[in-house]
DNA sequence: TGTACTGTAATAATTTTTATTACACATAAA
DNA sequence: TTTATGTGTAATAAAAATTATTACAGTACA
């Protein structure tokens, strides 16, 4: 995994402490990276449903739901990587009867990871999150 | 993640399914990577006790021990990242509030996942990951 | 009608991952 | 005892992925 999900969970966080629309270079700012790269997960985040963003001039983002309803598996739905155990780039050898078959049995231990994942994360609301910090 | 985990269990699969001595190049072969890239995992998986090797002439590559006395989680223990959610390559900003712990948070976040996923793959062994294949 | 935003494309810089080359050292077998 | 075949590891190069930057069209407030 890259630094999708801690920058998903930092504007996130962001949204849930200001109800104000926030600018993507204020929360690029708190984050420390670029402002475009910030803009293109919020444009994910959009997507996802978890944001709202108004144009213009005054404009910005902010949470799309109450921060209670907000669960951090959804955050992490939302930039979730093809395989959280990671992915060969190379075909195994297909001549090889477990090269052959390996990435199947890896998909499927990947999937039920994935389950436990979100099962935890969904245990999470926001809000919750957001309280721990003081 | 990057593609370590797949490569060990690769690795550890083969090594299961002959118990012959396997030589790097025949494991790279079937993983279809460079044989260092498998020789530096191995010599990784050799330092969490998963495997035994032997040097010289007709050397190579053996589980340390039966499979079914080896989970899947050993296996992701030896190659498993700093954090599976993904951490950030800057420093957010400690003038934020939120910037300033968000790491911290982050950190928390990470463990109980980390937690739960080896739980998971804990109840799996190599053994039982091997009679999946056909 | 200017100003301050979002939204997005194109490109460059940086970092990480993977591949390659090279070679010291070990041991079995001819 | 010499040769062949393997491990172990360092140094370097190539490729891929991530992050940063520049640029600008579009929107809406004042």
């Amino acid at each position: 995994m890259n630094g999708r999900f801690s920058i998903a969970i930092h504007i996130m966080t962001l949204l849930c402490a200001d109800d104000n629309l926030q600018s993507s270079d204020y929360l690029a700012g708190s984050i420390n990276i670029n402002p475009v790269l910030v803009r293109k997960e919020l444009s994910n985040l959009l997507k996802h449903g978890l944001i709202n963003s108004q144009l213009g001039k005054n404009g910005g983002y902010s949470l799309a739901k109450p921060a209670k309803e907000i669960t951090i598996a959804s955050i992490y739905k939302a930039v979730k990587p093809n395989a959280i155990l990671g992915q060969a780039k190379n075909e195994p050898n297909p001549a090889c009867p477990i090269g052959k078959q390996i990435n199947s049995h890896l998909k499927a231990l990947d999937a039920d990871i994935e389950q436990v994942m979100v099962n935890k994360l969904g245990n999470t609301t926001l809000a919750e999150f957001y309280k721990r910090f003081d």
